[in-house]
DNA sequence: TGTACATCAGTGAACGCGCGTTCACTGATGTAC
DNA sequence: TGTACATCAGTGAACGCGCGTTCACTGATGTAC
């Protein structure tokens, strides 16, 4: 493994484990084994190293995952899938959620991510986007009912997934597991 | 307006505009119209100003506002309680987003801040369990299918409510509204 | 093979800067007699 | 009412510290002849 990369793991070990604001060119450099001088030889400065590190240390998005969803429409069984999904999604957002919450205390660099996750056709709302386009897809093969809004379904499931992690972070309290969730989401509620 | 009220607006202020890290006590002096130094004859240090800014000067928790929701259990529209209370989370989410993300780049802060939290019993979870309430209250007076999940649906929509916000910080994507999220999770979705 | 030089990854030590915090102080207001 | 002192909110200037960054340098490896 290069310097490069050295330095990568160790910026993401830093941020997540100390968190974006402690996370220093000496601390970073003490964890890569590396001089902060050497830092300096492979990125500009250090939001070029901290961009690097979101472009190339945060998990692959899981759209690979949910770009071949539409495939399976009308294969498998609905409910599997999305049960599948949604433990995918819930496990991708606890991981992610601090390091990419961490940026709202530095727009500048927020602002920069954002630059960098639209110019390769990227970004969190893609993942929303693929499973909509999954349930469209089911739709049309006829497991859920034609005036259904895949988008809001989506939504609500991908959402509940979302705040999941998120509360997983802050509180103690139980969270609904894919499969409660699933279930609601699809079974009738009304009488 | 007191000394002490108006170094919060101004903490609070800054904190929203330049970001968290941004947010130093020189900025917030200025923006006050006091000293730094005044600062310290009101606030213990800067960690302490901060936790007060988060006590005193995020909006109310919109707990609240879902409270008094269970007594409206079985009184009016089930389909227009719901929409309201979507449309008060997202507004709610949108609004404090920001700021409580920010925590998550200094953990002590947001260890501070939750321990904060759990001792005036209040906190993010307990928005969703005073709708999953709400629910329960409906359900039993017969609106729900009595087999529906209460702290399910309140995830799936508080839940979507609150990636919305996310979403609408970070993106231009368009999101559903309230109306279409409140109609697919009520309506039946497979044929 | 030996020698002279070029390249290159990485370093230790220093730099200036902005940060949070503290200090000795001021001037206005209250209080005792 | 006048005087002497106490209290108190707030200040300007300085403090030490840790930060991101740069500098002149080193030692290992490659290359030409």
């Amino acid at each position: 493994m290069g310097t490069r990369d050295r330095m990568l793991d160790a910026a993401a070990h830093v941020m997540r484990t100390r968190g974006l604001a402690r996370a220093t060119t000496k601390e970073i450099a003490k964890e890569s084994g590396f001089s902060e001088a050497a830092l300096y030889k492979h990125f500009r400065d250090k939001t070029d190293l901290f961009l690097a590190v979101l472009q190339e240390r945060v998990p692959g998005n899981l759209r690979a995952m949910l770009t071949d969803l539409p495939d399976r429409a009308g294969r498998g069984e609905l409910r599997t899938a999305l049960e599948e999904v949604a433990g995918v999604a819930i496990e991708f957002y606890a991981e992610t959620f601090p390091m990419g919450a961490s940026l709202f205390s530095e727009p500048a660099l927020l602002a920069a991510h954002r630059e960098a996750l639209r110019d390769r056709g990227i970004g969190p709302q893609a993942i929303r986007e693929a499973l909509a386009a999954y349930l469209s897809a089911e739709q049309r093969a006829g497991a859920l009912k034609p005036d259904v809004d895949p988008e809001s379904a989506a939504a609500l499931l991908l959402g509940a997934c979302f705040q999941n992690a998120f509360l997983t972070h802050f509180t103690d309290t139980p969270n609904p597991t894919p499969t409660d969730l699933v279930r609601t989401l699809l079974d009738p509620l009304t009488t």
